[in-house]
DNA sequence: GGCCAACCTGAACCGTGATTCACTCGCGAA
DNA sequence: TTCGCGAGTGAATCACGGTTCAGGTTGGCC
């Protein structure tokens, strides 16, 4: 049978899967969520509409899982930040933010849409567990760092949300902005960081 | 004529306008943008569908005016604590912080969806320039604490925007898990308002 | 080479909800 | 009392864009 356990036709399916994904990532750091229609990233995958649904069950999904993967990857990044060894917490903290700070802004207006662009509720509430995904790590950091008396006690949930919102809004506002600051990546990286590393001292 | 300058027909105008504005902020606090449907808000405004575009061109409109005013009203009381006089610039930036943050805690969630819930470019921009006047008086007191020695230098610009994205995502997030801290209201404030004060000494 | 299943296609469909518009109604002036 | 103006009405219209599906195409197997 001519069947999907084919080698060649399941190479073909995964790519086509896979330049799905891939269009969908382009088409919302280029044009932003809102332009983002099923039909335009068919055309950008190659692919007709309807094929876009043999491989998610809706458009909601596909966007889903797209911001799913962008999100687990910055994620890797900061937890592995947030694992060395051999380092104080308030260090790490730092160093994850300018990291993270400092490759949203490398990239293409992505972070943006990923960060803040709303689409639909399905979509929200990955955004929204990714934001909570990062909390923790930092929430982590804190009650490390407080255990280790490298910092003072305090409320580790609430202040490792509140690092995040506070270099997500710093990115944001240097990405609205660009046109003023193109240079100053590394810069804002940094002072972001070492607000957030004062915030918990 | 029985024109509009009739002052019992101008009042009635005026009063429908208000009410449409009112039935668009209760409807948006109790359901979400999401559920804000023209028909509802006309329906809870006790007019008729048609008339809401008497009085605004467009739902967005309609939506970005009611955005504005509950803005200004929240900007109007961070203004004036920053504008106290005898208090230094730290000082001031905690009880600005811990006054907005109490306010929005204690309202409904309109407060949810004024910060993150999406709606249409044209709503996107007021919340985007409420952002970034909030973000323009913490840049004004940090500039104003350094130069009075109260700071160190920093990168005003930056971190005030931080700070607000530092207090509203955790206010969005205290917002989420309502079950939890019901009581923690003032708690969460003044926890904000020390880590918004630690961020820039 | 012939056959069939599964894949691909993209134009048509359909639900949703903003916007419109032909009409009614109430008010104030003559 | 009657007339004219313009606000008020809400059902019909329209645009939009996600989703479907009836047919064409492809590739593997006998």
């Amino acid at each position: 049978m001519p069947t999907t356990s084919s080698p060649k036709v399941a190479a073909r399916l995964a790519d086509s899967r896979r330049r799905i994904l891939e269009a969908a990532r382009v088409v919302a750091a280029d044009q932003g969520f809102a332009a983002a229609q099923v039909a335009v990233v068919a055309a950008v995958a190659g692919v007709a509409t309807g094929s876009v649904y043999r491989h998610f069950p809706s458009k909601a999904s596909l966007f889903a899982e797209m911001l799913r993967d962008v999100c687990e990857r910055e994620l890797a990044v900061v937890r592995a930040i947030a694992a060395e060894p051999g380092r104080s917490a308030p260090d790490r903290i730092g160093t994850c933010v300018e990291a993270f700070v400092d490759r949203a802004l490398r990239g293409d207006n992505l972070a943006y849409a990923v960060i803040v662009e709303p689409m639909d509720p399905e979509v929200d509430q990955v955004r929204l567990e990714a934001r909570a995904a990062l909390a923790a790590v930092f929430t982590a950091l804190i009650v490390e760092g407080v255990a280790a008396g490298e910092l003072p006690p305090q409320d580790a949930q609430v202040r490792g949300a509140a690092i995040v919102g506070a270099y997500l809004e710093g990115l944001v506002t240097s990405l609205a902005d660009r046109a003023d600051h193109p240079p100053d990546r590394a810069a804002v990286a940094v002072e972001l960081a070492r607000f957030c590393q004062g915030a918990v001292r």
